[in-house]
DNA sequence: TGCTAAATGAAAAATATTATCATTTACATG
DNA sequence: CATGTAAATGATAATATTTTTCATTTAGCA
């Protein structure tokens, strides 16, 4: 399930920070997208119905969810600095590479591998990223 | 077994690219790191010995290494276009958060997952994106 | 050796991101 | 419910990154 605006913006309070009208517009955005979005992209978004909002403000507002893990950034599609709305448990992604859908997913554990390649490499392993690209059913269609 | 110089260089021929000084600089520069190098700093490291490289040059190498495969781009480190030699298989990164050491790993298969994915989404995946991130040894004892 | 398409370098243009700072505002407190 | 304050905003500028353009050079084939 993925996160609600309202829940969201419980979190952002829980943390200090303030909810702005303008945060909820963006928070707004993006929960409202089934695609991810860059900073560009929200902003035009946005701008069509509160046009006094700025580029900056959507740079802020983003850099704060993802620091607070209430949006994904993606890498598997075009931009390396798209977001998507998170969802509380660990998830992971696929993405349409034609009209940018994204699919989370979940039940995949990476701990087996994760373990053998700590192992072997001696490193201390901390995250993964874990994106797969294609293209949903209606893009198969219609391409 | 990484891709060596050489046999770059005959990739590159093959498919009709010329194989001028300045790709072969470029090339070495990369192939002789363990690191994985953005552009800007792929332009450092060759404007050393070869002032009269330009940054352009290095962007444009690395198109054309990135489209041929040689080399592939990461992104769980810090910067979203930093490059590493790749190898002729199939392969994955484990990556080094504090120095940029790259790991290259295989043998982990992710077709079962990803059949079971196409399944339920009825998505045609194309292809993924996996990256362990963590510290490696050295960067475990100093950091 | 000469020809030609491809590659280069320099410079500018286009994009993307971050910093600065005066002004405004959410919201905790009384 | 009014108010003080730290945090947030918007405008602007600064910085960083990537792409275009174009005149000149060059790798490699004939």
């Amino acid at each position: 399930m993925r996160l609600t605006k309202r829940k969201i913006a419980t979190i952002l309070r829980q943390h200090g920070y303030k909810l702005t009208p303008q945060r909820q517009v963006v928070i707004q955005a993006i929960t409202s997208s089934q695609d991810h979005l860059t900073p560009a992209a929200i902003y035009e978004k946005v701008h069509q119905d509160h046009p006094n909002i700025g580029l900056v403000t959507i740079y802020r507002t983003l850099e704060i969810l993802a620091e607070l893990e209430l949006i994904c950034k993606l890498h598997a599609g075009g931009s390396c600095r798209s977001y998507t709305i998170s969802t509380p448990q660990h998830h992971h992604h696929l993405i349409c590479s034609n009209c940018g859908t994204v699919v989370d997913f979940t039940g995949h554990n990476l701990s087996d591998l994760e373990q053998r390649l700590s192992k072997e490499s001696r490193f201390r392993i901390d995250g993964h990223l874990l994106e797969f690209i294609g293209l949903c059913q209606a893009c198969q269609k219609a391409p």
